[in-house]
DNA sequence: ACCTGAACACCGTTCAAGT
DNA sequence: ACCTGAACACCGTTCAAGT
């Protein structure tokens, strides 16, 4: 199936897929260049080609996370009612779903140490995520099922009840019967947190 | 000051000083066991007397600051009104005020890898700490100020929301601008997502 | 009991050299 | 352009040996 034309066919994609895979099953901890090199049958100097360093790897990796993070909360928002109760609860269940599946991704994405060059890629993937949440904010505003006032100060208790529950869940701090009802219980107080009047 | 009885006195607890150090002016990632030693004066294989591997001082780190982190929001509730209102405030604030005073420790309590003696001890501070929370819920509850129903259920949106901010502001995630007004907006948020009927 | 010295197997990164 | 081979300076960890 795989076609190598001449050395490898396709080093980078590799690098990433094979880096996205351990990240997955062992932790970003155990990430190693050279042990991905090793796997792929590569020498260890190879990957330097691609990705200037391990940490360009990992931006490159976060970035990748972002955008299918992305295109995961757009994918939430389809063929779902108008409702703002609705939509916020298809989209917090995106989000919490991308959370548990990837874990240490998500970890990676909110992590503060990127170099200075992916951060600008990555605030920019970053950003249209957020366009997309405070969209949904707006038109619950637009509806009048959501109160009044700048968006951005109306959106910001909500995102934060959203990502801090992602968080939780991740990390395991959450007593693991609570995750039965706690998502229902988080988008329910948002919805009497946001109401109007 | 120091007095040396022999060979060093006490090495741990200079282990776990340096640590903490460069812990907070260089991240997690440039903490190194061999330099640590160097530091000090003592020789690379000094520390493993003391902390089996690195992930055991990784342990005691984070052990540690569940301590200070349970002390911290104990010390926000003396001399503070005796209103919901207030209370929470003062404590959300001790949070935030935590998380970014200690921001790479913090990630260090919330990570997920832990050994497992290490998590034994670690989950009992992060006990005493949510039954901290869920006191202060429980008497909102009884002074009438917050709504009915089972206590861990009515915490877990408010507990999300304060980890939630704290995990935003830490990880640069917020517009700066918004951490003038941030905090106020998620406490008022939870007062109202909070109160009875 | 506490620490040293030396060793082992591993890193990330660089750089000449090969194809 | 892409990769190899070899080297460099660093790791964490172990273990005999010293005090």
């Amino acid at each position: 199936m795989k076609n190598r034309p001449y050395h490898h066919g396709d080093l980078p994609s590799e690098l990433l897929a094979r880096a996205e895979r351990t990240l997955r099953e062992k932790g970003s901890g155990a990430l190693s260049l050279r042990e991905l090199a090793r796997d792929i049958g590569v020498s260890p100097a190879a990957p330097s080609r691609h990705f200037k360093n391990k940490q360009a790897l990992l931006d490159a990796l976060a970035l990748n996370g972002f955008e299918r993070f992305d295109e995961a909360v757009a994918a939430s928002q389809e063929g779902v009612g108008e409702s703002f109760g609705e939509r916020l609860d298809a989209m917090a269940r995106a989000y919490v779903d991308f959370a548990v599946a990837n874990a240490a991704l998500l970890d990676l994405m909110f992590s503060v140490k990127h170099s200075l060059e992916a951060s600008e890629a990555l605030g920019a993937a970053a950003h249209r995520w957020s366009e997309q949440f405070l969209g949904l904010i707006a038109e619950g505003q637009r509806r009048g099922e959501v109160r009044k006032g700048p968006v951005e100060r109306v959106a910001l208790p909500v995102f934060a009840a959203l990502h801090g529950y992602a968080d939780l869940t991740v990390s395991g701090m959450l007593p693991p019967e609570m995750t039965a009802y706690g998502l229902d219980d988080v988008v329910a107080s948002v919805l009497r947190q946001c109401g109007p009047e």
